[in-house]
Order: C-alpha cells, then structure tokens, then sequence
DNA sequence: ATCCTATTGCGACTGTGTCGCATTAAGATG
DNA sequence: CATCTTAATGCGACACAGTCGCAATAGGAT
C-alpha cells in the first residue's frame, strides 16, 4: 500500500496467532501478498500472487481471508470509485485513517491524510450517537496533471 | 430519498430536455422512480418499481439510464457499505453534499450534514491539487439504540 | 502419534452489470 | 400530418464478483 511501510511483516499473523486463529500455509501466502503489496489490490489480483507462493490456493479460500482480516479490523475495503469495473480493493489497515482521491482521467489513486477527517468523524460520533466502525471517504475527481 | 423533496419533481425531465436528450416511456417512468424514491434504491428495485408503470421496461434501460443520470451529475452513485449484497444505490444528487452513516447493526442509513465536510473538500482541492467531481463519505459504525 | 475440528478445494450457484444487434419510436423537418 | 433520421430499447448472451454446502485435509493441542 502506498505509504512507507513501517510495519513489521508478519504483523498480521502475530495477531491472528494471539486470538487462536489456526496458521496455514494458504493464510501465510495471502497475508504475505497483503503485507508486501505498494498498490492496492483486488481479491482477483491477490488470487494470482498468493498462487505464485502456494500454488493450490483456491478463490474462495481467498474471499474468506478478506473476510477473516476484515472481521478483525486488519484490512479495510475500498472502492476506488470503481474506475475498473466492480472489484473491491484491500489495504493494510494503518493507525491513521486517510482519504483516497481517484484521477478519473488518469487512474492515479492518491492518499490525503487530514486533521480535519479526524474532527468531521468526532463530530459525528457526538453529534449523530454514532460509535464508527469504518470511515471511507472516496472522492473521484480531476488531478493536478489531468485538470483541465 | 431522505431529507424533505423540496425538489420540484420533472425536475430530470427539465433538465434532459434543455440538453436535446430524447424522453422516452422508459425513461419517464424511472426518473419518476428515482424522484419519488423516500429512501435508497438499488437498480434492482427500481427496475421493479418502474415496471409497475411500463411492464415492458428491460434491465439493461435501468442500466444505461443510471449512466445516462450518473453522467450528467444528476444522481450519486453509494455503496451504503454494502450491508445487503453488493449492488448499488442511487439517489438524487442535491445542492449540498451528505455524508452517509450506515448501522452495522440495524441496518438504517443516517444522512448528516456538515460544514467541516465541505471545509475539508476546500483543504483537499487546494493542497492535493485535485478537482473534485464527487467525493462519497461513508460510515459503518452503531447507532445510539444499537451502540453496546 | 493421535484426534478433534477449523479450514480448504471443489463445484455449483446467485446476482450485478455489460454489450452487440436487430427493431422501435422520438421528435425534427417539410 | 406524413416522412425520415437516429437515438434508445429489448433481447439474449456474456463476464465477473462473490457465496455456500460438502467431503477431504491438515493445524496444532494433547
């Protein structure tokens, strides 16, 4: 994912382990693609590098990953706007929540992180009663290169 | 959709006109759909209510006039964080964009307003050097009757 | 080494959304 | 009002995301 990673790999699986959420090969592939990845992936995308890793792996075995990571606040799951086609994407899920701009000309996701996100979403949680579980600001628009 | 329809229905109508768009049979009866709509619908759903005013409506015309809308800034297009399924949802595009709080519990959709919102789409545009065509904030999280 | 059970692969399925093509009908024109 | 152009439609087929039940497999605790 775009931002340094300054996480320690394997984070993930230290987590899972601490809960007593069995470890398997095909777990460690699909954790390991996520970890390592420096763009965003869809759940086809993560599919295809996990089999370089463990050949075997099946598609729904990977639906059911995302969905184990996604329970466990590991992973958060975007839409980029949907500039290509209907897939979600994943992202390691980091200590600062961030707004993702989508070029609709170019494609380019870019991430924004802001203080202001951080006091819209207390606002909300104090003005509407609301305890947040995901925040997900998308915003498609034109970038500086592509503006016309 | 919520907040009160101060909107003057044939408001679509109006507006395809001006642009030389040809108004079919079709066409009329789902934008009366999407116009009356009291809350969020899905292309399945409005494809079903409008063939309750011309049966012979296809899927396919549901679709493309949801481009044809969509296109034309009339309608956003929401995710409501796919709480039932992974279809779409539509609703009338206002002058005052919305942020859209979805309950992970009950299921209801909350609709909130805010200046720090738009304050926050001004800090974006000028330091990310963006133009912004939509920006769609969602919320999952738990209401106060369903927040533990 | 054994055993319990969570996890997997497989296959079948649902549902959303897209597209090409022949037909139809809007609405502009005379 | 009749004619004509072409945008829009219905139909069918398709692509693809995501889900699920079930029998087989393999973690990892004992």
């Amino acid at each position: 994912m775009p931002f340094a990673n300054t996480e320690i790999p394997g984070k993930f699986q230290a987590f899972l382990a601490q809960r007593g959420i069995r470890m398997t090969e095909q777990r460690r592939a699909i954790l390991n693609v996520i970890e390592t990845a420096k763009k965003h992936l869809d759940a086809g995308q993560i599919l295809r590098r996990a089999r370089k890793l463990d050949p075997s792996i099946d598609r729904s075995t990977v639906y059911r990953t995302l969905g184990l990571l996604k329970r466990h606040g590991l992973i958060d799951e975007l839409d980029l706007m949907h500039l290509d086609g209907e897939a979600h994407y994943y992202e390691r899920k980091l200590n600062r929540d961030h707004i993702h701009l989508a070029c609709l000309r170019c494609g380019r996701i870019t991430e924004f992180v802001s203080d202001l996100f951080e006091s819209l979403k207390e606002q909300v949680e104090k003005e509407c009663g609301y305890r947040i579980a995901v925040a997900r600001l998308e915003i498609g628009g034109y970038c500086s290169k592509c503006r016309t």
